[in-house]
DNA sequence: GAGCACTGC
């Protein structure tokens, strides 16, 4: 959600040097004009009495209130940055810390990484003179390693709080826990009008101060009967908004890339047999997966006389805003991801989206002007069978990273730890016995040396575990390059269906096949692991093209994923669960005795992602109860 | 013989 007017041209989504244009639409005011004429100014020093009454506030503001951008400026003039103490403020995402602390910089007519800094990962842009300081949430909690009590801090805004991430959640704990030995820490939750007194809740009853927001409003219709299949609907909606209804463009939600490919071609086919019947309908598709050249496209204006139709993941939901939308199509899914501790099985599948989901899909439709929003389902589904909220991201994930990060800040008891929402008790109990076999924690549930050592490293402990065994075997140069490669989620290659084809030279791989987006981020995150050899002494050298060491370095950090075959697949050591190895994969065809793997995955099978032959017989497993341990 | 929603350190 951008808290102003913002229009972005042309860049790459995951572009870390990016520009980022702001288009203020009052540039002939001042700013200081502009600024006054927010939706928060006339609450400002009612805010500011708020803020000074009570160490913990809970502000529910709408989108366009302005309140990422004034409140830090409100309270660096109410003096909360004497003697050098900083305002920090989180958001979920890169570029909206980027794009905030541009703006914010801006207004005050400083330079960007002067007074106003942002800090995201791979990019500090702060100085010694920063005072507002934006930044990611990940950022904030990685701050807690070197300070633990945010002594530097006199006020944190935990910004975008609805949004639940994993990070935020973990610093509504932190934080709260810091809070009662710092009573000069302001605390700030601010949150869309959504669950605010959940949060009011959490924070031993916080006040909650509400900021109108400045919206258009949106008229919602629901289909009478539900929809059988929402694909062929969404294409129907779609011609029947174009040929009915006035000018304004079409926003539409779907689930992933194929469901949008397949939506786009059935939309260009209808709008070709009807040709010059109707008028031009500029078809554009848009996920994170898709090159940025063909990204950028759905930022061109609309011609005269055309229509756009946009059809989306859910990037369009929170990441990105698109002018000029007045119609949203809503079939009501998404792609959610979930973990199962007991067999450690993350799987992606389509689910019905939650009420306040569809409500920001709606809120799409009116940026600009008064809009509407076509539901494809019945209004008894939304009140009926659809849930309040999206399942926070704390109880859907591996925490395996956090339980380490948390270990690291002295938490020990995690099974008290105050979340707002816990998560399941065996995804804690599973992420404790692998931290306890890889050796980051003793039989007591204390950190050790080399888990100390692991939790400098921003990946999972798996992966860490890999890093350091890599210097007792003179494999790190190696071994950094395969974390770095694993810890980039999606797959270094684009497959666009049609090009699907055999006999690949290197030059037409380059030129086709790898996604230069993923590619650089692997190098990004090398030379970032790069950076921290040092720090947790690992010394930088090569095995000039010998496997094994190699080999035993991963399986000193993966022992605990090894697969055994057996027959029709491969059963799983640690819970003898049938597996299989992926058809993507150079080991398909080879099946080999012992394997090890990266990642669990269930799509139409349980795949093992990423295998390699194990070097088993150097860490037999054993089987160690972790009942006894002070978790 | 399959198919990767979206973020983030």
């Amino acid at each position: 959600m951008m808290p102003f007017p913002v229009s972005v041209c042309g860049f790459s989504l995951r572009d870390t040097s990016l520009r980022v244009f702001i288009f203020n639409p009052a540039a002939l005011r001042s700013i200081q004009e502009v600024r006054r004429s927010l939706p928060i100014f006339p609450y400002r020093d009612d805010l500011l009495a708020a803020i000074h009454e009570h160490q913990v506030l809970v502000i529910e503001g709408e989108t366009g209130s302005g309140k990422t951008t004034q409140i830090p400026q409100y309270l660096l003039e109410d003096g909360y940055t004497k003697g050098g103490m900083k305002i920090g403020c989180t958001q979920p995402r890169r570029v909206a810390a980027m794009s905030v602390a541009a703006r914010v910089a801006e207004e005050m007519s400083v330079k960007l990484g002067n007074e106003v800094g942002y800090s995201i990962r791979f990019e500090d842009c702060t100085s010694e003179r920063t005072v507002l300081k934006y930044m990611t949430d990940g950022m904030l909690l990685r701050e807690f390693l070197t300070e633990p009590d945010l002594a530097s801090y006199s006020v944190v805004i935990i910004d975008e709080a609805h949004e639940r991430t994993l990070h935020t959640d973990i610093l509504f704990g932190l934080i709260k826990d810091i809070a009662r030995f710092r009573p000069d820490l302001k605390v700030l939750v601010a949150s869309a009008t959504l669950d605010t007194e959940r949060f009011s809740c959490f924070f031993d009853d916080a006040p909650v101060f509400r900021i109108p927001g400045r919206r258009f409003p949106v008229d919602i219709f629901y289909t009478k009967a539900p929809e059988a299949d929402y694909l062929d609907a969404c294409v129907v909606s779609v011609l029947q908004i174009h040929v009915t209804q006035p000018p304004g463009d079409i926003l539409v939600f779907l689930t992933g890339q194929e469901e949008i490919e397949a939506c786009c071609e059935m939309l260009q086919e209808r709008c070709r047999r009807l040709g010059s019947k109707i008028a031009e309908l500029l078809v554009l598709p848009i996920y994170a997966n898709l090159p940025s050249d063909m990204q950028a496209k759905i930022f061109t204006p609309t011609p005269p006389g055309a229509r756009k139709v946009v059809v989306a993941t859910n990037i369009a939901e929170t990441s990105l805003t698109i002018d000029g939308i007045i119609y949203v199509i809503d079939p009501g899914f998404c792609k959610q991801k979930s973990y199962n501790a007991r067999t450690g099985m993350e799987s992606l599948i389509v689910t019905p989206c939650s009420r306040a989901s569809a409500n920001q899909r709606a809120g799409r439709a009116g940026r600009v002007a008064a809009g509407k929003c076509f539901r494809l389902y019945t209004a008894w589904a939304f009140k009926h069978e659809m849930e309040e909220t999206t399942i926070p991201e704390i109880q859907r994930t591996n925490l395996g990273n956090v339980v380490l990060l948390l270990k690291s800040l002295g938490i020990n008891d995690l099974i008290h730890f105050d979340f707002m929402d816990p998560p399941p008790h065996e995804t804690l109990v599973l992420a404790l016995e692998q931290l306890y076999a890889l050796g980051a924690l003793n039989h007591l549930g204390e950190l050790t040396k080399l888990g100390r050592r692991m939790a400098e490293l921003p990946v999972d402990p798996m992966l860490s575990k890999m890093v350091l065994a890599s210097e007792q075997y003179k494999c790190s140069e190696e071994v950094l390059t395969i974390a770095a490669m694993l810890s980039v989620n999606n797959s270094i290659f684009y497959r666009p269906k049609d090009k699907v084809v055999g006999g690949y030279s290197t030059q037409w791989c380059y030129e086709n096949f790898i996604q230069f987006r993923s590619m650089r981020r692997a190098r990004d995150v090398r030379d970032q692991l790069e950076g921290l050899m040092d720090r947790i002494e690992v010394e930088m050298v090569s095995c000039d093209g010998d496997n094994i060491p190699i080999r035993k370095a991963v399986t000193a950090g993966y022992f605990y994923h090894t697969a055994r075959l057996s027959k029709g697949g491969y059963k799983t050591v640690k819970h003898q669960q049938t597996v299989y190895v992926h058809p993507n994969s150079s080991l398909f065809e080879e099946q080999p005795r012992w394997l090890i793997y990266h990642e669990l995955v269930f799509t139409t099978k349980e795949f093992m992602r990423q295998v390699l032959l194990g070097f088993v017989w150097i860490f037999p497993l054993k089987k160690r109860a972790a009942a006894f341990w002070t978790i």
